[in-house]
DNA sequence: GCGTCATTTTTGATCTACTCAAAAGAAGCT
DNA sequence: AGCTTCTTTTGAGTAGATCAAAAATGACGC
């Protein structure tokens, strides 16, 4: 069972036009146990099972991901680059205003580009990113716990 | 005229609670005639005018308009902070991916946050923001002249 | 107009997130 | 196994932005 994951992270990397190594299994492995990890994220994930590792190969290894169409790159503005294994179809997010946590949220209309924009624009539009701001279940209790029934 | 102008913009600044300084007034300026400019932009936009000007005087120029209220500070994925003067408002961005430019798009569905959130996150929404990405038409022409009539 | 005081600008250091480049090491093919 | 190419390591370097202390300036009362 651990040989059909290991062989599925195989082909996963092979079929991309990649060799497999650990870097790339372990960068992989750490997307999985957490969507939406900073390459610092990532980095403290994998240094425990892969003690030689660095901070550069963790980049090498997301940017080579995000290239081969196997992770995809998303950075809300002020936080940084965080990368997800849930490509392809098309969805967005919600970033807590304050702890920083981001959840996915399904498109809510329809396929890509799932908006249109106005025409005139003269634009050749590819893609759109909808972020949605707003703040997490932990964060609302912990500020009504600290000002509780609308103080202030 | 000029006279009014500059009344309209220190009545501008001291509404915000801001006291009416050359750097404020300049960066202000910077903005009107450039929407979308980063903060290396203004810098040098204004340093013509107002020599003796630092960058750290930009930044803070810019801080103190965007918590004021005057000012809304956008940061496309990959790109540094940019900043606007079109605020109240619900509108969103285009932007090229070829050259960075930022264009405005009109909100297109109503009031903000002018997007649902599917119930159940848990999530308290504030914002949405949309920002769409495609080939502006200065791009496009380039691109065409490189590679006449569909070829590689 | 002049002094006072809080705010703002200047100066210069510091930081994070990320990129670049050369040398050493590993993957995969024959 | 041996060769070639890709990947990782090591270390330096960058852009964009923030922090902090000292000097300068705006706004107010007189």
């Amino acid at each position: 069972m651990l040989d059909d994951r290991t062989d599925a992270v195989d082909a996963l990397l092979r079929g991309a036009g990649l060799r497999v190594t650990a870097t790339r299994v372990a960068v992989l492995g750490a997307l999985r146990s957490r969507p939406h990890a900073t390459a610092d994220d990532v980095f403290d994930t994998i240094r425990g099972t892969l003690p030689g590792t660095s901070m550069q190969s963790v980049y090498n290894a997301l940017g080579d991901l995000a290239d081969a169409g196997l992770a995809r790159r998303i950075e809300p503005a002020g936080h940084p680059g965080m990368f997800e294994l849930r490509v392809g179809d098309n969805h967005h997010h919600v970033v807590c205003t304050g702890c920083g946590r981001v959840d996915d949220v399904d498109c809510v209309v329809g396929a890509a580009p799932c908006l249109h924009v106005p025409e005139g624009s003269g634009f050749l539009i590819e893609t759109a990113e909808v972020t949605f701001w707003g703040i997490c279940p932990d964060c609302r209790a912990h500020s009504e716990a600290d000002e509780p029934r609308g103080s202030r």
